[in-house]
DNA sequence: AAAGCGGGGGC
DNA sequence: GCCCCAGCTTT
């Protein structure tokens, strides 16, 4: 597996040698839940601005806001610029290590905090993605799918499997992750370019069983809070303010709902508001 | 453990 | 139209 990342895994800007651990943090929360393709040109742009934390804690936030754009989420562009601030405030400007003090920052889970540690610091860390998940279902377990939610069972796996010694531990971290993302994929797994296919997997030798029927459920999308807040964040992003009429116009069947949506992005500190319309924070 | 939280691209 | 994507936070 490691042997297939040299050969064929991509070559992205935070795993260049000279990447700053900031800089890697900042590539970890943009993907979280947000494809690579999507969040390349983000990144270039948001590491041209504010190079450092120091430089992300002193921005305002209307403008981060608006460099976030649309990577979705926008909730975790404030909670960067929280961790920014308590980098600044509480570890000298430095990215933190450690997966305790990591965890302790704002916007900083479990994932992020091992992959932090794994691909900024090269320490050794159980990295549990979406895409180490479902590899070590497939190959460990013999399931399609791995559970829906993260299992004190999978932390067991992928502790067990991963390499003790710390260098070979992050290529073998970086190796599993990219070969989820481009070979074992969810939909249609490239099993033919898998340098797994065969005894190595379970799931293959199995005969690549289907996940049981129902087995996922995705969350709605269409005529949600969710895409109305979207809406209404892509109006602030444009325009910097949004007058009531404007708001009300995204859903003139129910303005309860669009004041609804309003109050949360200002619960949220997404929005601020401006008379009877919302500005950027 | 489940729900809420964006947005877009692949199939 | 459905499914998925380098998850986190709150309940």
């Amino acid at each position: 597996m490691i042997a297939w990342f040299a050969d064929a895994g991509r070559d992205l800007p935070w795993r260049h040698p000279e990447a700053s651990a900031w800089s890697i943090l900042v590539s970890e929360v943009m993907l979280q839940q947000t494809p690579v393709v999507r969040v390349l040109p983000r990144w270039l742009d948001w590491m041209d601005r504010w190079p450092a934390p120091a430089d992300l804690a002193v921005a305002p936030t209307a403008e981060v806001l608006r460099a976030w754009d649309r990577l979705g989420y926008p909730r975790r562009a404030l909670r960067l610029q929280e961790c920014a601030r308590a980098i600044v405030a509480e570890h000298g400007g430095e990215v933190p290590r450690g997966e305790d003090a990591l965890s302790a920052l704002p916007g900083i889970g479990e994932y992020t905090a091992a992959a932090v540690t794994a691909f900024a610091h090269h320490g050794r860390a159980v990295v549990l993605d979406t895409n180490v998940r479902r590899v070590l279902a497939r190959t460990v377990d013999g399931a399609a799918l791995p559970p829906r939610s993260l299992t004190a069972a999978e932390r067991r796996t992928a502790a067990r499997v991963l390499p003790a010694e710390p260098a070979r531990s992050v290529a073998w971290n970086q190796a599993v992750m990219e070969l989820g993302a481009l070979v074992c994929t969810a939909a249609s797994p490239r099993c033919e370019e898998c340098p797994l296919a065969g005894p190595a997997c379970a799931w293959y030798t199995a005969g690549r069983p289907p996940a049981p029927e129902g087995s996922r459920r995705v969350q709605a999308f269409e005529g949600t809070d969710r895409q109305l807040r979207g809406k209404i964040m892509a109006l602030l992003r444009a325009n910097d303010t949004a007058h009531e009429k404007e708001l009300l116009a995204l859903d003139a069947d129910d303005p309860l709902r669009v004041r609804r949506c309003a109050a949360s992005l200002v619960a949220d500190g997404l929005a601020a508001a401006d008379g009877t319309g919302l500005r950027l924070p």
